[in-house]
DNA sequence: TTAAAAATGTTATTATTTTAACATTATTAA
DNA sequence: TTAATAATGTTAAAATAATAACATTTTTAA
């Protein structure tokens, strides 16, 4: 026999898959208890990862979506700064204009960047990760050049020699770049050494150079450094960054921009 | 060209997309506007029928319109003959050998090929469209070498310069090839001219050459001629052949196989 | 049954969002 | 260009929701 609390969390799923989301005060009004034993009960279904709750009320959570929309996408080890990584990619988005020719990098961060790309103006888009592949490859304003190469399978990107002459060959308006370490001293760093040669040859030729990293990654060093902060242009960020990187870009000239 | 609330109704639906629901001071963070301009776009959402607004934020409504269809695979002119491809896809795949590097073209056959290979010998694979790709990149036991280049809606291939150099500097062990005409006297040709390079290297840099047509391509040309039917090792096709075909082959050497 | 524990309810305070009125800025058409 | 119009921004007051502390009820187990 289920426990009164165990019913009502039942009950909320139910209602939940009828009606998506709805409201503290709807639930406590229908299942006649107050609207603190809803809160209890929705934090609960929340540390048992099957809802999320928002100011007013709670979205029933689909767990495999991620996995059954997406099967090309990365398997994120870390999905704690996923709202941030949107965000940064949104923003990053508005910096694409008409007639661009964006080139862009791996990971994460620019997949919700290639998926934030605008569909009405004309742009040229070089990738070269299959899953930020598989969201511009959509796009019907987009031409897309792909520079091919070796798959790594970790990381969903292609790279070899040929790939980087296409890359050459095709000097983009706006580099948007990522990284999984970014350290004031060292560096900017990337965890493949493999990702080295495509990193420095976007910076290269490049006009303009986006870098787009979480807050989570300031002050590391990953294994293979392929830049200086201050050869970007522009860094795109959350508000959770050191403040002497503040400091650092007003004093160097990079556009900084948090969300 | 879109007024700005029109990009910005885009934009809003964009991210819901990635995120759904999302607060009223999430976009409006993001998006740089202020919280009014927002909640005055989010009416309009929800006066089309496309958002549902509740205290704090807003849902996508999930019959909404935006939702795009998943256009990785070709969308088949004529499914008359699917059966037939694939039963000629999964013939074509006893080819395959372990440590074979086998490449393989364009086509909704070649996509049924590539869906049907091994998944327990180790191989290589050099493939070009991304239909394909998006199943040969599951495979736990292949390499996968992807000659970029430029992006064809129409068939989901890529071809370049630089991606013709990979095929040639990497020689396979076997060839799987279409066509969309095969005759006898004018020879085997594509639909499109931009096939005509890539498909050429392959033949001339792969030891063996397997052809996969159903029967509903013979006596048939189109524009770009590519080979000439002795060129090939192998052919797989339906028992609807034109009985010349199977005379041919066997006169010439060729391997006919009929499914 | 009863005391202890757990669950639920009540209330006031705090935080957040909404609304509405008006100011400012951008766009449009003459 | 200018005047008119539309779009967006700002602000403060009103509405709603969240939180926390404590009261009450229900459940549990001796």
């Amino acid at each position: 026999m289920l426990s009164k609390q165990e019913k009502r969390l039942k009950r909320i799923i139910k209602m939940l898959q009828l009606s998506n989301p709805t409201t503290v005060n709807n639930l406590s009004s229908v299942m006649d208890v107050s609207h603190m034993t809803i809160r209890r009960d929705l934090d609960l279904l929340k540390e048992r990862n099957l809802v999320d709750i928002f100011h007013g009320g709670v979205i029933l959570k689909d767990n495999n979506k991620w996995k059954r929309q997406h099967p090309y996408s990365l398997s994120y080890a870390n999905k704690q700064m996923n709202q941030e990584k949107k965000n940064i990619a949104a923003k990053a988005a508005a910096f694409v204009e008409s007639e661009d020719i964006i080139i862009i990098d791996t990971g994460s961060t620019i997949e919700y960047f290639a998926r934030s790309l605008p569909e009405c103006i004309p742009i040229t888009v070089i990738c070269f990760t299959l899953n930020s592949l598989i969201y511009v490859s959509k796009l019907k304003n987009a031409n897309i050049i792909f520079p091919g190469g070796y798959f790594h399978e970790n990381t969903l990107m292609f790279e070899s020699k040929e790939g980087i002459k296409l890359i050459t060959s095709h000097p983009a308006t706006t580099a948007f770049i990522s990284a999984s370490g970014v350290n004031l001293e060292i560096g900017v760093s990337c965890s493949n050494k493999y990702e080295f040669k495509t990193k420095t040859e976007m910076m290269k030729t490049a006009d303009r150079k986006v870098l787009l990293v979480d807050s989570s990654k300031f002050n590391k060093v990953e294994n293979t450094l392929f830049a200086e902060l201050t050869d970007f242009d522009v860094l795109i960020s959350d508000t959770g960054i050191p403040d002497e990187y503040m400091d650092y870009c007003k004093t160097h000239g990079i556009e900084l921009i948090l969300v």
